[in-house]
RNA sequence: UGCCCGAUGGUGUAAUGGUAGCACAAACGACUCUGACUCGUUUUGUCUAGGUUCGAGUCCUAGUCGGGCAGCCA
């Protein structure tokens, strides 16, 4: 035997990881098994990041799984656009990190009947998780994730076992009827006049609810709990309700559909979910969850609920329901706009997935309502883009600067740090001539106190070239600046005599005529305020400078990149080619973040 | 005036009856061919009142404050 001489650092520790450290020593489940489980009816965004990274992060630190299930069983809400793009976020969120715990199922798989010491069960295990890329690479039309929709057949036989123990009843109240006899939280409800229908005749009704008889809201099916229950999920809960709509996964043979909270608890079940975690509000459902499970005579271990706080980013807002006005409204330009906190968004806009998880598991889970400060998630992006993103040289807003003492064709080679985070840092080539572009914010012709860029006869050193010194400022008729004009000291690049001579500044520049134009778009935060969800109108709050484009220019070696790929433009902040807009030849360059600025503005 | 959940620096969290710690933020300083990075220093905290205990952020009681719950949404 022998210690692992690199433990995991600080392997994350909270109260849900206590209870499966706690279940599994206690012997109450052999393996770990979790789900994530959203609706496909909008895009994912970072606060479902938070919950992927629990669930998932459960299952790998127990060689487990975690199920992705769409809890499909709202079809006139639900789309196979949103199945598709919640599928390829997952799958970007933790490639590299737990693939090998992602549980899917054979293509069209629905639980098989089996039995369990003795008893009969019904169970979808999900595939062999360390096989299931093997076999997506090799025909992906053979693997699929869960759908909630694929129980139906399942959900309605325990519904007709729940029937048959007296257990549930179809009611005939009206929608507004069923309000209305529900009572208030301090109020208590009053029974359904049709809670004490026979067995048999709640059998035929419910048959004939699934046979399309009735029309929409004619009938209901509800658990017969109790109407006076100080917990109004305890209220006789509906548990089926008619809706004459095809199912985008079922397909159209279907008329009724079941309720979140009695296929939520049994999908866990059927799949084998020891652990299943979900968001606070859902801690006055867990009664009902457990009555159900605990109803039905299920022969293996039933699956628990644990509810935590979610992820609220300040500066940002995490509804689905704003989230598609922002979208709607045309505030932004989809939903994987780069100001958006959608995963599609932010991977856009060139956040790494690693980035994202490290933020979302460092804040921790909790059950307390907290407004994350959007700094820790900056702080993280720029963290690993620190390390990650290669150097580059790039002028956003131009300034024209000429070196009078290079002749006009001449060109300088200069040598650039491509990482100076690398051990071992590669360097490239960039062309210093004699007239380059500087930032324009690098030059102040009356400079505020502490500002050391360039002044009139001023020196700065252009970076991984030369000192420079400031003789002289062209204006145009309106007094506009238009033109720097210095001279360049060579003897004080890398490697020449004069090579550590100090100055205080130091600028980028690219080679006016080495150059290349190109857009970029400089985003920043969508709103104005930290908490845009606690404001009246939100969109009265929307910050009007989130987008600005404009036209820069990129060294050369900026020409062909890739999507994918990431750069420090330096001193400036990191920048992504646009997945959606860049074209060969004329590449788009989306700004992820600024650099942290201490200087201030 | 029902039920449920919660409360630790500015923010997010850790401490599982035994030294209140970490990260971010902020301030100052060092370094610097990125006003970045890195490094150093500093500021700020257990909601209140009782109780149990040698000892309480932690356990108990009461209160205060905050959040959630009355979809045929999830």
């Amino acid at each position: 035997m022998s210690v692992d001489p690199n433990p995991p650092a600080s392997a994350p520790s909270d109260f849900i990881r206590d209870i499966v450290a706690a279940d599994l020593a206690a012997r109450r489940h052999t393996g770990i098994v979790t789900r994530f489980p959203p609706e496909p009816n909008g895009y994912l965004h970072i606060g479902h990041a938070k919950s992927i990274c629990l669930n998932f992060g459960i299952a790998r630190e127990n060689h487990g799984r975690c199920n992705l299930r769409f809890d499909d069983t709202n079809p006139v809400k639900e789309d196979t656009e949103y199945v598709d793009s919640i599928t390829a976020d997952v799958r970007w969120l933790i490639a590299g990190w737990a693939d090998h715990c992602l549980g899917f199922k054979a293509k069209g798989a629905k639980p098989a009947a089996t039995t369990h010491e003795g008893r009969p069960d019904a169970h979808l295990p999900s595939l062999d998780p360390a096989t299931l890329d093997a076999r997506l690479a090799a025909s992906p039309a053979t693997a699929e994730p869960f759908f909630a929709s694929d129980y139906f057949d399942q959900l309605y036989a325990y519904a007709l076992a729940l029937i048959r123990q007296g257990k549930a009843y179809v009611c005939d109240l009206s929608p507004e009827d069923t309000d209305l006899y529900r009572g208030a939280p301090d109020r208590p409800g009053r029974d359904s006049p049709w809670r004490n229908r026979s067995v048999e005749e709640n059998l035929d009704l419910f048959r004939r609810m699934k046979a399309g008889e009735f029309p929409n809201g004619a009938r209901s099916l509800r658990a017969r709990i109790d109407m006076a229950s100080p917990n109004v999920w305890l209220r006789d809960p509906l548990l089926y309700r008619i809706r004459h709509v095809p199912h985008h996964h079922a397909g159209a043979g279907w008329c009724i559909y079941p309720l979140y909270d009695y296929a939520h608890c049994l999908s866990d079940y059927l799949e084998g979910v020891t652990h299943s975690i979900c968001t606070l509000e859902f801690v006055d459902h867990r009664p009902l969850y457990d009555w159900i499970l605990s109803s039905l005579d299920l022969p293996r271990p039933l699956p628990h609920q644990y509810e935590f706080a979610k992820l609220t980013p300040g500066y940002t807002l995490v509804s689905k329901r704003k989230l598609l006005t922002l979208v709607n409204e045309k505030i932004v330009q989809g939903w994987d706009d780069p100001r958006l906190p959608t995963l599609s968004g932010l991977r856009r806009r060139g956040v790494p997935a690693s980035a994202l998880r490290r933020f979302v598991i460092g804040v921790g889970v909790t059950k307390f309502d907290s407004l994350t400060d959007i700094a820790v998630f900056e702080h993280t992006v720029r963290d690993e883009l620190n390390q990650a993103a290669q150097r580059r040289l790039a002028v956003l807003r131009p300034l024209r600067l000429v070196l009078t003492n290079l002749a006009p064709g001449e060109s300088v080679a200069c040598l650039a740090t491509n990482n100076p985070q690398d051990e071992h840092p590669s360097t490239r080539t960039v062309p210093l001539t004699r007239e380059v572009f500087i930032e324009s914010e690098d030059f102040a012709e009356v400079p505020p106190p502490k500002y050391f860029r360039l002044k009139p006869g001023g020196e700065v050193r252009l970076k991984y070239a030369c000192i420079i010194r400031c003789e002289e400022v062209v204006k145009d008729a309106a007094g506009a600046v238009t033109e720097i004009r210095c001279t360049a000291d060579l003897s004080t690049r890398a490697g020449e005599a004069n090579a550590d001579r100090k100055v205080k500044g130091t600028i980028h520049w690219v080679s006016a005529t080495h150059g290349v134009d190109a857009e970029v778009r400089l985003y920043d935060r969508l709103f104005t305020v930290p908490e845009p969800a606690a404001v009246e109108d939100f969109l009265k709050v929307v910050n009007p400078k989130s987008l600005e484009v404009v036209n820069a220019k990129l060294e050369a070696a900026l020409a062909d990149a890739r999507p994918g790929e990431r750069y420090q433009f330096e001193r400036l902040g990191y920048f992504t080619p646009d997945a959606r807009d860049s074209r060969p030849g004329r590449t788009v360059f989306n700004r992820t973040l600024t650099l942290k600025d201490t200087w201030g503005k």
